[in-house]
DNA sequence: GTTTATGTTGACCAATCGGTCAATAAGCAG
DNA sequence: CTGCTTATTGACCGATTGGTCAACATAAAC
């Protein structure tokens, strides 16, 4: 039972809180009072064990990087060969996203700060790393296999493997406000989360040399730089 | 010369000085006093031709809004042709989140609050229609051409195209220090640029059905459900 | 030139908020 | 039981902040 003296239960129970009022309202609108009453606690409990409210933001990011890396299974992954895999891959972390909007929304705050907080984590860096190896291991072995492209930039493929899974649920309000109805619905998610999985695959199979286009007006440029290797 | 009875000139010193402000810190943590300072402008003037903070919120974000539509030009892109003009709007994108970061910053702080203030704001909806409808057409007559694949969702692909372009700007500085060097160095940009490009266009020319995979181990699951017509 | 409407200011305020602190109580070591 | 450590509380505080207001200045109307 927690209300006497259990230190490591209202720390838990103060960062979890902590996590849902900084998801809500941002570093700067977020309320120690209302983390600690969120928490069932004394303020000044709130302060004793994590200091201040940066203290406490820098508690809550490591906590959800740490999340970050769990929801991210690199081995399940490599074991379904370059293309399901990769299929996979961008399917994860879509759902990473779309189940966790903490992750989206401190992630903002995040940059919103220069990456501030960050930066001072030492650890954090490193946790990018498994997640990279796998894409790297998945390219060489769709190009062994002949199924993928050659010279494709890892860290780019990262990027806009992210961005695809981001974009939607950072701006689920917006957009859904938008186009005037729920992007979250079954279905939506289902076409999405297809599309995604298909572009990638796409990308990473389509040869280098791009089609010849047939502009309707103007002088058809060339397409000078793009094609690779 | 601003300084005596110019409304027009303090309002609009008052709304850029806003941006600033709220891009730099977000809604909760933007200072009236800041604002007015950068503005030049006692804070009471600040109060005066705005009301409050979430109506001065509320004039940014159309002023905001209104930069979105004219940062993409339409007509332009459709002259293109379908291969090209999919190529130019996924870059022109890309590029309006680059080098506008407040767009990429209110609206992050706009879906935090559940696009509350959108929603209340006529017009902003229908600013996405004209994109939209350029989108369709190129679409169309790419498929007409026998360029693009079949039964592409409009929706999910502008979501998509606009993440690609997001991400990589909503989280230079995450990003920037995950990866241990400045994503907005220009090469960087332009292998990003590149492969964006080249993933949209790919996606919409592959045809329907994939080709086989091979597994490193387990079985070799169907692909049911995802390819589409 | 007087009136009127309004742009503009600086001083001011009440409420809020992050943070502190003395006091209490609970577990633990001896 | 006796200290010692520390988890926990609630009252308290100074600084900050969104917002107000009375006063003033200026341009236009008459």
């Amino acid at each position: 039972m927690r209300g006497t003296r259990d230190a490591a239960g209202a720390q838990d129970a103060i960062l979890a809180a902590a996590i849902r009022e900084f998801t809500a309202k941002g570093l700067a609108g977020a309320r120690m009072d209302a983390i600690a009453r969120d928490a069932g606690v004394a303020k000044g409990l709130v302060f004793h064990h994590f200091g201040s409210k940066e203290t406490l933001w820098n508690a809550a990011l490591e906590r959800i990087y740490a999340l970050l890396r769990a929801g991210q299974d690199a081995a399940a992954i490599e074991a379904l060969g370059p293309v399901e895999g990769m299929r996979r891959l961008a399917q994860s972390t879509f759902r990473l996203f779309r189940d966790h909007p903490e992750i989206v929304a401190l992630m903002n705050e995040e940059n919103l700060h220069r990456a501030r907080h960050v930066e001072a984590a030492p650890g954090i860096r490193a946790l990018y790393n498994p997640l990279f190896a796998t894409i790297e291991r998945l390219l060489a072995e769709g190009r062994r296999q002949g199924l993928f492209r050659d010279g494709v930039d890892v860290t780019a493929l990262y990027v806009a493997l992210s961005g695809l899974g981001y974009f939607y649920c950072a701006n689920r309000w917006t957009l859904s406000s938008a186009f005037a109805g729920d992007l979250f619905r079954p279905e939506r998610i289902a076409v999405y989360e297809a599309m995604i999985a298909d572009m990638i695959v796409a990308y990473l199979r389509e040869g280098p040399a791009p089609a010849a286009d047939k502009p309707r007006r103007g002088s058809p440029r060339t397409r000078g730089l793009i094609g690779r290797k």
